[in-house]
DNA sequence: GATGAATGAGCCTTCATTCAT
DNA sequence: CATGAATGAAGGCTCATTCAT
């Protein structure tokens, strides 16, 4: 908040300032741990720093989680928002919406952790603040327009809006939270295969799905 | 496995053996606190035994988490099996299977958390002791060979089978997993209709995105 | 309370119960460093059992000083009561009185630095109990009834009986307080004689003091 | 001592320099926490300045408190001396001495608590220096001397002097101290009258015990 | 089988003290 | 003089595990 890079002039080495470096290693330890598991001696060693450093810049083990938590999450605005212009059609924002969820919860390393843990173990309004990022992205607004406008024009049949969101979001974001699961029970072998081509996959059948006869 | 009734002579109000108790104490606690979160001492308490005779039936609180997932899990061995035939078609199936999604992760009190759990942080094999029921219970093979069968006859679209059944399952346990986020997403006030009406429009939306045109 | 010495038949060298060697030692290092300044980990050591002990006899550092003074007080219930038979006179009376204080504050080794410590720094209900002991032990009132007897029939004068209390007791007990203060102040250098002359120095100026003229 | 105002050349309205705020706050803290309980943290709060600035004036918390009390304790110097002259008699001397024990004990915000944590605790040479500032001040020496003067013209009893001027003290001081337990014991319901006619209690008391009959 | 007591290692947190600026 | 940041060494408390009975 009130700080300041402390190397500004320096050798051009200048190490990042040691509350974003404690934020970063607590993500880490509590996104391979979860909360009650996590260290904070752990995290003071993956941040490079003196332990009581932590209790300097933060109140507590639990105050940390939430901001380190609260940070990570608050990243995710800028990326989700204005991802997607209504003019694409629908399999624009279909499309969008799938590299999306795949960019953040295939590639991001803790992004599949986090969710997780806070869907078994809510801690703080975490859940709460997620919903909103993706809420306030615009996408599912988008998304449920679209479908009532074809509906309409008789492009698409009458269908609840609202359960076809869902399952559009669950067939693409549900495939990173379980994959584990879902690899071993359909004994997948050409497991990058599978998550490349689920795309065009997912999106074929949410279409045909939706599409008037 | 090796217990004995411990009031073989007793006035027939024989109460549950300890290492049951143990069981489903350890359970409860494991899916409420994670394992990191659990504590042995509760786990006593709430079996109302005492803590060392944890220690008398399980090696080490690892074992006991392995033993008490590992008989959870076992638990719904014969609940799977035998659910479908494929005689009863398509439709058939689907609900069978919806309905078993719900059934488990609607109603019983652990599955849900303790999925996630090891979504997370898997331990052990249990995670692959949960796919192996899903698989030998024979439903997702009967769901690929009619998805199979009527592609032959055109009656489905020629998709991509292991793509539809993940897409189906992900759709139906996909929502009891991230309820909390998507309730918030779509601003639902009826979550109990909502929930209701999921099965019909989930299998809905998979046979339009399916069926031949 | 519910505690039995654990080795009844045994060598006869029976250690003392833990709970006991725990509170022996508690009182030992409040009463030598104070609350603030007394170690968890110095009071194990003094008890010779580990540190975790103490968490399990006693929930807190701070339930741990309440419990060891609490004990330490009501020790000298007995001590107190019953040590005035008001037939003795008022000269028995004050001599009874004179010797106690002197006993306790003189010759315990914690008495005075836990009086002196509470004084300074009260925590809980700790003075209110030592102020009930030494009531309940009926001292002060045979004490006051003896003056205002003697003041109707003329042997003493009508002086303010509860002054006369504190000022006897304060002559007494306020020595053994302010030792280090008036031994040097008084450049004594037979303290040993002093305080042996003390008290009946003390009971000489306070008889003179109430008595008629 | 070597210190300068630091606000030479400034508007006049010059803050008291640091350090004599340091010395201020840490007498506060030390005397309602104790030595051990005090925190250097809570000083600087205190006193406005930041933590390394106590270290900058001071070598270390031990430091701090030798200072702190010194310069507290020398404070009285002048309060005490000088205020006694033996042409007032008996009586002007020990309504002095009442006086100068009320004020101090009764109204100072430190005194009673700095005295009982030394009493307990001793630190360093603070008793001797509150010692060597009641003998320095002349006014027992005074009380001993009208003492023995009385006793040659048999004005007084012969009497162990030293017990005497202890006495006198300790019925003064000892009220201070001693308060809460008094308090309770007696059953005082007028606290603020019993503490007013103390003095002249006390006064009465003493002069009939050393007075000749 | 069952229990109360005991333990060692570790955990979160605090604190006096120091350093760089 | 003055500050914010940093640190090492505890300090109180907890927890999985074991022991004696």
């Amino acid at each position: 908040m009130k700080r300041v890079n402390k190397t500004e002039f320096s050798d051009g080495l200048a190490e990042p300032d040691t509350r974003a470096r404690i934020l970063e290693a607590a993500l880490a330890e509590f996104a391979r741990h979860g909360f009650a598991g996590a260290r904070v001696d752990h995290i003071a060693q993956l941040a490079g720093i003196n332990k009581a450093m932590i209790y300097y810049h933060f109140a507590s083990k639990d105050k940390l989680y939430e901001s380190a938590i609260e940070e990570y999450v608050a990243g995710f605005i800028g990326e989700l928002s204005g991802k997607v212009s209504s003019g694409e059609g629908i399999e624009g924002i279909l499309e969008s919406m799938a590299d999306t969820y795949r960019r953040v919860l295939g590639s991001d390393p803790y992004a599949r952790q986090i969710l997780l843990r806070e869907l078994a173990y809510p801690r703080g309004k975490i859940l709460s603040r997620i919903a909103s990022v993706i809420r306030d992205s615009g996408v599912p607004a988008t998304l449920a327009a679209i479908l009532r406008e074809g509906a309409k024009v008789e492009k698409f049949r009458p269908i609840d809006v609202r359960q076809a969101q869902a399952s559009f979001v669950l067939m693409n974001i549900g495939y990173f939270l379980m994959a584990p699961i879902i690899n071993e029970v359909l004994a997948l072998e050409d497991i990058g295969n599978f998550v490349n081509e689920r795309r065009s996959a997912v999106i074929d059948l949410f279409l045909n799905g939706v599409r008037a006869r």
